[in-house]
DNA sequence: AAGATAGTCGTTTTT
DNA sequence: CGACTATCTT
């Protein structure tokens, strides 16, 4: 491969910052100017022409996906297999040198990565055990506390409490919880990387052992590191490895969970002889669409500077739309995507774009009747399922039983009459003894202080768990799972949940037995991943895996369909046709950011995010009246949709495609001919008058003032009126 | 130990 | 309004 081919079809920014000379480096990369392609030929680069070797080079990004993407291009650029390269998330290579360097770390070899929801649990069972009152210390605060504290650095003896009452119990919380993490060998999100920047900064040997290894990093979405992140790729980088860092400060917005965009400032201070180059050519929207965002994000202060342009067309208006309210807002969506898909757009050109998760429902539902297949992003992925991370309960206990966490929860499920107080007396045994459940359970069975119904109960679970143990050796990982799965009795118990929800549970633990097969088969398929299991187990890397990676939220759904995602998810994809849809004040920006500027200038960048999505075609829709928490609310217009230059915005005349008089289903399921102003009468409702229209054929609908019930938007192919 | 009921709360989310 | 939780009931 010759070096023309990593630089054809590059830009003139682009190449400058794919061919810079080995050094720190900013690109400042605009939405859709081919970030992730500069990464991917810049790592070509450094391998082909500054003969940097494939294991001198890391690469961090903060999602699984960002990084298995990188990992793909760059295989398919330069043809080579990408497995000495190290490429993974800020979560996933601290992880790994943690798993490493455990005893260094002051971790037990089999430690268990602690997630969002055991966590949750873990803060409130020491809640309860320093009797803090679950009304007033809100174990999410709690939580919420703790990570924001990591991810800022701090341990417990770093927070000046002194004569505050909420952070002196903060703090006691937070010791309290470390110390029952270091109990029982759970590392949650957060401690990850503050552990292996702490390990960085006690084992210098190891350190330099890294800064001789590496020769360059590799930084994506800089914008969203947060403090801790930063610090460890400072420590690391030390005087001695270069750092290319790629970023835009008008995409941050993550702010709220610790990201910080003066990092990329700082990264200009800190680093010596920082080159900065902007990629501010854009391929992916029309130049309307690029006017809009420009003249939007331009409202914000502080920023580093960038405008993006395009070679490209000028492209349509961007379409704003204004509803009675959140249904005639839908019913605007369905019918533009209707129009759209007729004019030759596949449904996953689409994206319909919301601000809050709440939003969703009202669309959903009209694509449903409409019939529009439709995908939402977000929710519930596989791993944080119920059943899913139950059997995960049960195999941690196997590979790791100090882990309470896990024995909290499947101790009693399925349930073996291992009741709160059984429960209760084992956790203030391992209290006093200072020592995970596992011991105090045996310590229970032994010495007795317990009832014998209890103890017995106790007994067979010990014996259970380790029986299994004995039972699965040897066993291939996807067998091993199916017997834990059996024997365990999680398959009967959620089996036997009723209706279609036993069946679904089933489904998807069956999915992870296969899940885990195809884990193992993948694993002795390569020698290096082999090799990593000296030491470890199939078994413990797979839960690592399961950890760290929540999986998709949908299992396999390849049908082309409709994208309904909130902005934050929005972040990196594109689409031919984007509907913003909600652009209210109060609901975008978000009434909770309203206070802090700088919160508002968040918002602002969310927006930016949303708008640089489209590629063609972008429409902006809002509400007059919203229901929401059970009240109506009428909100203005969004302060965003104003700072669009109205040369790029053309309203859509409201009550589009009202036809007057126009024909709908009668009572009898025939058609009938109806007015504005004409008296109808509906089965439970009564008699009323017919307000106003939209919509016609199987979409038609009409608002009618009931004498009794007030007034109603109804689907006239349901609601069955009869005109009187 | 499941099922019913009353009470609460209501951005954004990855790892 | 409706999803989720904590608590009470059988």
């Amino acid at each position: 491969m010759d070096v023309s081919r990593i630089l054809s079809g590059l830009n003139e920014a682009q190449r400058e910052a794919v061919a810079a000379p080995l050094g720190n480096q900013l690109v400042l990369a605009g939405a859709g100017s081919g970030k992730t392609r500069v990464l991917v030929h810049r790592i070509a680069w450094l391998i082909h022409t500054e003969q940097l070797s494939p294991q001198s080079i890391l690469a961090v990004t903060f999602t699984n996906k960002a990084a298995r993407e990188m990992r793909e291009r760059i295989e398919s650029l330069l043809g080579i297999s990408t497995r000495h390269l190290w490429v993974g998330t800020f979560h996933g290579i601290a992880h790994r040198l943690l798993r490493t360097h455990w005893h260094a770390a002051g971790l037990p070899q089999a430690f268990n990565v602690l997630d969002a929801d055991d966590q949750l649990r873990l803060v409130k069972r020491v809640h309860s055990e320093l009797n803090l009152d679950e009304e007033r210390w809100p174990a999410k605060q709690t939580r919420w506390f703790i990570n924001a504290q990591k991810d800022e650095g701090r341990r417990p003896e770093h927070i000046e409490a002194a004569g505050d009452l909420f952070l002196t119990t903060m703090v006691e919380v937070y010791r309290a919880y470390e110390a029952a993490c270091a109990r029982t060998g759970l590392v949650d999100f957060a401690e990850l990387l503050l552990r292996s920047h702490e390990l960085w900064l006690r084992h210098p040997d190891l350190l330099h052992h890294y800064q001789g290894r590496f020769r360059h990093l590799l930084v994506d979405e800089f914008q969203d590191t947060n403090a801790v992140q930063y610090a460890w790729l400072r420590v690391l980088a030390g005087e001695v490895l270069s750092v290319t860092a790629v970023g835009d400060d008008d995409q941050s917005i993550y702010g709220w969970r610790g990201a910080r965009i003066e990092n990329i400032h700082r990264y200009c201070d800190d680093f010596a002889q920082v080159q900065t180059v902007r990629l501010e050519q854009n391929y992916r929207s029309t130049g309307t669409i690029l006017g809009a965002a420009n003249a939007l994000i331009a409202r914000n202060a502080d920023r580093l500077g960038k405008e993006l342009w395009t070679a490209g067309e000028e492209g349509t208006p961007i379409s704003l739309f204004a509803g009675f309210n959140e249904q005639d807002e839908a019913g605007y969506v369905i019918e533009r995507i209707e129009h759209h898909l007729n004019q030759g757009f596949q449904r996953s050109d689409i994206g319909v774009l919301y601000r809050s998760n709440a939003q969703s429902r009202v669309l959903e539902e009209a694509l449903l009747r409409a019939a529009i297949p439709y995908r939402i992003y977000g929710g519930q992925r596989f791993y944080e399922r119920l059943e899913i991370r139950n059997a995960l309960a049960y195999l941690r206990l196997l590979v790791h039983r100090q882990d309470d966490a896990a024995l909290e929860r499947v101790i009693n499920t399925p349930s073996r009459g291992v009741g709160a107080k059984t429960l209760e007396s084992l956790r203030e045994r391992a209290r006093a003894d200072g020592v995970p459940l596992w011991d105090a359970m045996h310590t229970c069975v032994t010495s007795g202080g317990l009832p014998a119904r209890a103890r017995s109960s106790l007994a067979a679970f010990i014996e259970l768990i380790d029986d299994l143990q004995v039972s699965v050796q040897g066993l291939p990982l996807g067998t091993l799972v199916d017997v834990v799965l059996e024997r365990s009795g999680l398959l009967a118990h959620h089996g036997a949940e009723k209706g279609e929800k036993g069946q679904a549970r089933i489904d998807n633990l069956r999915e992870l037995v296969s899940a885990s097969r195809q884990f193992d088969t993948l694993l002795w398929a390569d020698e290096e991943m082999r090799a990593e299991v000296e030491g470890s187990s199939p078994l413990a890397m797979f839960l690592d895996v399961a950890a760290l990676e929540a999986g998709d939220a949908q299992a396999h759904e390849d049908e082309d369909s409709v994208q309904l995602m909130t902005l934050h998810s929005a972040k990196g994809l594109e689409f031919p046709v984007v509907f913003l849809t909600g652009v209210e004040e109060g609901l975008f920006p978000h009434k909770m950011s309203l206070e802090e500027p700088g919160r508002l200038e968040e918002e602002r960048r969310l927006c930016y995010v949303g708008v640089t999505r489209a590629m063609q075609h972008l429409y902006l829709t809002y509400a007059e009246m919203r229901r929401l928490h059970g009240s109506d609310h009428f909100h203005k217009i969004s302060r965003f949709v104003r700072e669009i230059p109205p040369e790029f915005i053309q309203e859509v005349r409201m009550n589009h495609a009202v036809e007057r008089p126009f024909t709908g289903a009668d009572s009898l399921g025939g058609d009938a001919v109806y007015q504005l102003g004409q008296r109808v009468r509906h089965g439970t409702f009564g008699e009323g008058v017919i307000l106003n229209a939209e919509g016609a054929g199987r979409q038609a609908r009409v608002e009618v003032q009931f004498d009794a019930e007030g007034s109603k938007w109804l689907v006239l192919a349901y609601a069955k009126l009869q005109p009187i």
